[in-house]
DNA sequence: ATTTATTATCGTAATATTGCAATGTGAAAA
DNA sequence: TTTTCACATTGCAATATTACGATAATAAAT
């Protein structure tokens, strides 16, 4: 099918999988750390940055965007992207409940 | 097309993609959850937990132990699944390492 | 040896994702 | 206002993912 029974799961399940898919793409992931590479916003050379069409990176942006990982801000021209910090503090205690209830686990 | 450029990326953009991948989907996080809601290792009854069919289940789980987020040991008739410590101890490292970066920008 | 229980694999259908050329849009600059 | 620049959208082709019925494989139990 490739269509996913998001019905049968937890909203939490289902917002967690949301926002781990949108970094689960080397482009992504790449995006994300070029941002995270320079002190300030980037203002307009996220394309030039990548191996992709400009398309392609906007596409990518998109989904970045959607999920909450990435904001925007329109800047004359361009547009000004940042990483959002409150997600990324999700994602971190997400993992960090995870790791608590493996360390109460004496296992395999 | 569907087809990734991986080439164009790092090793190390792609391996976290992977990882990232095998957690972005609300089968393989219930599957995760589920194997930590319990004390010890899971034997046998992952199947009857999730609202999938068995081949689908086990579809799943292959994804989840190829991107070495589970580990599975033969015991007898069925087989033992575990978390595998070790990668979400890579998985928080890496958030760690982009939070860090987060708190030296003064940003939007 | 046959049955039973558990997990894996195959085949297939439906849908999603990735990538880009072509084209559209909106705002500043000329 | 025309051009230019930056980004978005559309449309399409190629590939990937999701799901499951049918069936195989494996090992314990009978």
């Amino acid at each position: 099918m490739g269509i996913t029974k998001s019905d049968q799961f937890t909203d939490h399940q289902n917002k967690m999988a949301n926002i781990l898919k949108a970094l689960a793409h080397p482009a992504r992931i790449a995006i994300v750390e070029y941002l995270l590479s320079v002190d300030s916003c980037i203002c307009g050379d996220i394309v030039n940055e990548l191996p992709l069409a400009q398309p392609t990176v906007s596409q990518h942006l998109k989904e970045l965007k959607n999920a909450g990982i990435i904001k925007g801000t329109i800047e004359g021209k361009g547009i000004c992207y940042c990483v959002n910090d409150d997600i990324i503090a999700e994602i971190m205690s997400y993992f960090n409940t995870i790791n608590k209830q493996l360390n109460f686990k004496k296992c395999c």
